[in-house]
Formats: C-alpha cells, sequence, structure tokens
DNA sequence: GAACGAGTCTGGTCTGACCACTTAACGTTT
DNA sequence: AAACGTTAAGTGGTCAGACCAGACTCGTTC
C-alpha cells in the first residue's frame, strides 16, 4: 500500500460522480455509506472530503449532507490568486498571456463564426459595450470551450489586479466589420493598435 | 460552535508557524503533539493538514514528520486543470487547445531564444529526443513562466488520454536550425506539417 | 389542517487502538 | 575505536466506535 487511501477515495468518488450522473447541485452519498461502499473507515473518508469542501468542490450541510457544487464560483478562483499570483513570475506574465490567448482566440472567432454569431454582435453593438462582453463573444464564437475556461480564469485574474478594460466604441465596431468578411488581418490589426493604447 | 474545528486548526498553524518562524522545508509539530497544543481531536487535525497537503503547502513524510513544503510547487494549476478537464467539453477541445498553445509557445520562443538556448538545444539533439521534453525546451525559451504551467497542464492531461507524441527526430533537427536564424515561418510548416501526420 | 414530538438520518468531533515506517540510542562485535 | 545489529521511541496512516448537534420524516394530537 504505497498510495494513500485519501487519494484513492478521491478517485473512487470521481467514479461515483461519473457513474451516477452526478452534477452540481446533487446530493453525494453519505459518509458513512461511502465508507462501507469503499471499504475505507469513516475518518478516511472526511479528509479526502475536507480536502474537496476546502478547493469549494463540495458543499457539507450538518444535517443534510454533502452537495456537489458549481464549478467556476470564486473559491478555486480565489485560492489561485492567493497562492500562484503571488508568485512573481506568473504575475509578471498574465498581461502578456491574456493577451496571446485572446489574439488566439480572436483568430478562432473569425474562422468559425456564423451568420447568427455576427447578428448577435450586432445587437451587442446597439448598446454600450465593453471589453469582457466583446471577448465572451469572441471565446463563444471561436467554439473551443477549454480555451474560453482559460481565459475566463485570466481574465478575472487579471481585472482583479488591474481593473476592467475600457476601449472606444469604434473598438467594436471595427472588429464586427471584420469579422463579417472574415478579415483576420484585419482583426489582428486593430487588436495590436488598441493593446497599445490600453 | 459555529465555525468547525479544522478551519481554526488552519488558522491557529498558521499562527504557529508565524511564531516559531518556520519556513519552507522546517518541520511542523507532530499530529500528536498539535492536537494537544490546539485541544482538538487528533482526527480534526488531520483533516485540516490533509487540505494543505492537498493544496501541496507542505508535505507528510510517515515516519518522519511534517514539514513546509517550498512555497511556489504547490499543484493548483494543476488542480484546477483537473477539474477543468474533468467536463467533456473540454476534453473535447484539448487536442486543439494543446496545439494552439504550443504554436504559440513557438512563436514566443522564435522570438526570444538566446545563443545558450539554442546551444542547448543541438545539445539536446545528440541524443534521441521526445516531444515533451523538446517542448520543455521550448516553453523556457518563451520565457512565459505562466504559459509554462498551463501548457504543462495541458500536455499532462494530453499524455493521459492520447499517450505521448512520437516524431521523427528529423522533426527536431528541422526545428532546431529555423530557430537558429529566427524563422518562423518555416516553424510554422513544420509544426502543421507533423501535426498532420501525427 | 396545523402543531407537536419521537425516531432517524446527516455531518462534526473525540478517543483509543493498531499498523508501517524512520530515526536515534544503545549495546555488541570486530 | 569503528563497525555492526538490535531495540525503543516517535511519527504518520488507518480504523472502529462512541457521542453530539442539526435537519428531516411521519405519525399523533389538538
Amino acid at each position: 500500500m504505497t498510495s494513500k487511501v485519501y487519494v484513492e477515495i478521491l478517485q473512487q468518488l470521481y467514479r461515483i460522480i461519473e457513474e451516477d450522473g452526478l452534477s452540481a447541485g446533487d446530493k453525494i452519498p453519505s459518509e458513512r455509506e461511502l465508507a462501507e461502499r469503499l471499504n475505507a473507515g469513516r475518518s478516511s473518508v472526511r479528509e479526502a472530503l475536507r480536502s474537496l469542501e476546502f478547493l469549494g468542490i463540495i458543499e457539507t450541510r450538518r444535517g443534510e449532507g454533502t452537495y456537489l457544487k458549481e464549478f467556476g464560483d470564486h473559491q478555486l478562483i480565489g485560492l489561485l490568486g492567493m497562492f500562484i499570483l503571488q508568485e512573481k513570475r506568473a504575475k509578471e506574465d498574465l498581461a502578456e498571456t491574456k493577451w496571446l490567448i485572446e489574439e488566439m482566440c480572436l483568430s478562432l472567432a473569425c474562422k468559425r463564426r456564423t451568420e447568427e454569431h455576427v447578428q448577435e454582435l450586432e445587437q451587442l453593438l446597439t448598446k454600450p459595450l465593453d471589453y469582457e462582453t466583446f471577448f465572451q463573444w469572441v471565446v463563444k464564437a471561436g467554439n473551443n470551450y477549454l480555451l474560453e475556461r482559460i481565459w475566463r480564469v485570466l481574465n478575472d485574474f487579471y481585472q482583479s489586479q488591474h481593473g476592467a478594460i475600457s476601449l472606444p466604441h469604434m473598438f467594436y465596431e471595427q472588429m464586427a466589420q471584420s469579422f463579417q468578411t472574415r478579415d483576420w488581418t484585419t482583426i489582428r490589426n486593430i487588436f495590436s493598435e488598441y493593446r497599445r493604447i490600453d
């Protein structure tokens, strides 16, 4: 037995969650039941659950049970900010990385945007638009969920440190036009241009 | 008693670490001693320690004790990746995202590689080279720590799902040559070419 | 139907007991 | 004196059982 029980339990727990098709908000088996199903002591089960609770992945309510929490909420993000981003090197690279990822998303969106996407963007332009909302459209049009999650994390960090990015409305208008014609060169130029301003 | 004991313990533990002036590598009091000093059960102490261990803040060695870990090499980014990548949609985009990030790193490395980097790569080429080792060189030459962490997560998960990528030695030779001349166009072409093969 | 209450489920905590492993001390042998 | 082996103490790893506190179920009572 080289591996620790509570690590095993974490893996088994994932299996159970998948097999039972549990998702956010659902109740997971009680500690006693888990201990029995996994042939482990209740204290070991609790050690595993505590770790998950600490990360904000589950929520325990005395007398009720243990529930899966919605991922993407503040807990993990906050922890990351607290620990990882305190590393100087990571902090220094945050802005650059965010920009590179955004350029990547723009490229994907340019290739994959549909007519519906363009229309939706037109709709957004009728009202004052902010950088974050615009890029939420971009990552959606880019149709890569993983990249969307990565961008969201970087964006949250960036905002917490530098505040929101503000660009003139013309930026979004020019972007929209270029997306309509799938003019990648122009999109890239606009992005570089306004990045310098910001 | 509204607050949970293990949360209290975490706070007390932080105080103890400060008061005793403990830093990375130092040994913290044993579980039994902590339980006594904090008037808590050993199981509660363990629940707190497990959370910290899960985050990589401490390291426990059976028979020896519990030690503070170097601040900075904890696996929060890895954990974040683990939970994001657990989602089906994210999994589907894994290969594409990994490739995009890699292309991004290649671009950075092409711009920023120094003479020392090139020499180091030459050194690597004297022996059989694998994809992962090569890209570790790339991300290092790219000089973006955050991107390095992101790539590592994606790479780990890709490998766990698809196994290691194997490319002919010529690929690395061509890459090395193009890096020497900073020929980004060729680097990109080689990358696209061999990606199709893989 | 509404209000009460016993029983049962849940998580929260503590205690005590082993086990496996490491280290240090002590003694013996060479 | 140096090398070796043995022993004892300390440490994390795990389990079982007990009790507490909150929340729910459901039958009884008003």
